[in-house]
DNA sequence: TCTGGGGTCCTAGGACCC
DNA sequence: TCTGGGGTCCTAGGACCC
């Protein structure tokens, strides 16, 4: 039987978050920009730059969410703490993250892909998979169509790769960022593909990198020469044989274009770090709040939930979590608090803690929010201000 | 003065059932 | 009474991604 011939595009935005804001301030254009930490804040618009607040005058826990070519020269790179990217580019600016207005970019940019191309697999707020088989046109000419139809909708620029699969299609569209049009067929692989460190392929991460370095294994064309009884000894069967088909380009996997979210969660990391006995009441407040929230992002989104779990992460970074499994599937602060406190007490609390975390899993989609809003919030008030979940 | 917040998937052991 | 195997659910942790 013929294989059908795939064609899949990878679309992602360029430098994101740090592009839109470049829309609303057009005069920071060319110069060092991150986005990231907390708090919202709006600039006039006509405010030199010389007023926006400087990488050198941040003090706190957040990390670079994006940042701009110019701000990458200088080594900034998104995950980068704050606090080191100002030693780095201490004159760079720093705006805080506007993600609502990130998201209305983002529908636009979805719809006017979909426009053209309507197989589309969402991959977060700024990259997406478009299945192109069945769209007409060359393929060269269907992507530039797709890009200027991105940068008519929104003004902004995007790099798309072009590929038999989602792999390859991943890695083309980050070869010659930004505003990019890359094409990789089967028979670019062993030129275009193998010299990339391994570290480019979707699914390797820090760690699996790490590890095959120490392997002597640095490119995609290392991998696609290692001996597999090794790689399976050191990653496992699944992962192992995996590491190999990614390596040499393979790639069934299909664009998925509705998906189920399988758990909603809220967590926060703490200006400093508390201590479970001394800022108990403090911590038991942020509790409350996040189970509150998470039960509004539930009800909001149309979903109750099984499984309750708690996160929790101490000073030196080590994370534990606990969760729960209750009877009936549920949304309610109230009944999250209470699968909360239960999973608090598996927890030995000896140590500082720098995050917390509720999440909600085994989700189940519930109809119309039959729920009285202002009586609900006046129960989670009342109770609130007798429960404590730290004791 | 390291390391956010929101997710997904995989592994692995134990419970429990057939 | 012993042995065995498969399937599913629950829980905890780890790696990875945007």
């Amino acid at each position: 039987m013929p294989v059908m011939r795939r064609r899949i595009a990878h679309l992602d935005m360029d430098a994101f978050y740090a592009s839109v804001e470049l829309l609303r301030y057009p005069q920071l254009k060319g110069l060092a920009l991150v986005i990231g930490g907390r708090g919202r804040c709006d600039y006039a618009a006509e405010n030199a730059s010389a007023q926006f607040p400087r990488l050198s005058d941040y003090a706190g826990r957040g990390v670079a969410t994006t940042a701009t070519y110019e701000a990458r020269a200088l080594g900034v790179h998104s995950g980068m703490g704050l606090m080191k990217a100002a030693r780095l580019a201490p004159d760079a600016l720093l705006l805080p993250p506007d993600f609502d207005r990130y998201t209305r970019y983002s529908r636009l940019f979805k719809a006017a892909v979909a426009s053209i191309a309507p197989r589309i697999e969402d991959r977060g707020i700024d990259e997406i998979y478009i299945d192109l088989t069945d769209v007409a046109g060359e393929t060269g000419e269907l992507a530039q169509r797709i890009k200027n139809k991105v940068r008519q909708a929104t003004g902004l620029s995007s790099s798309i790769g072009v590929a038999p699969n989602k792999l390859l299609a991943k890695i083309a569209s980050d070869l010659n960022k930004p505003d990019a049009l890359t094409v990789v067929s089967e028979s670019d692989i062993a030129a275009r593909i193998w010299p990339l460190s391994a570290r480019k392929i979707n699914g390797v991460g820090p760690r699996t990198s790490a590890k095959l370095a120490a392997l002597g294994i640095q490119t995609i064309g290392d991998l696609a020469h290692a001996n597999a009884t090794e790689l399976i000894e050191h990653f496992g069967k699944h992962y192992g044989l995996w590491l190999i088909d990614a390596a040499l380009g393979r790639d069934e996997s299909a664009v998925v274009t509705e998906r189920e979210p399988k758990s909603i969660s809220r967590e926060t990391t703490f200006e400093r770090d508390l201590d479970p006995r001394g800022d108990r009441e403090l911590l038991s407040q942020i509790l409350l709040d996040l189970c509150e929230r998470l039960s509004a992002d539930l009800s909001r989104k149309g979903y109750a939930g099984k499984t309750i779990g708690v996160r929790l992460r101490y000073a030196d970074f080590t994370t534990v979590t606990r969760d729960v499994t209750l009877e009936l599937a549920t949304g309610e602060a109230e009944t999250i608090r209470g699968a909360v406190r239960t999973c608090l007490k598996r927890i030995v609390l000896d140590r500082k803690l720098r995050l917390l975390g509720v999440r909600v899993g085994s989700l189940l989609r519930i109809e119309a929010q039959r729920l009285d809003g202002g009586a609900r919030r006046n129960a989670v008030q009342e109770s609130n201000d007798s429960l404590r979940l730290f004791d």
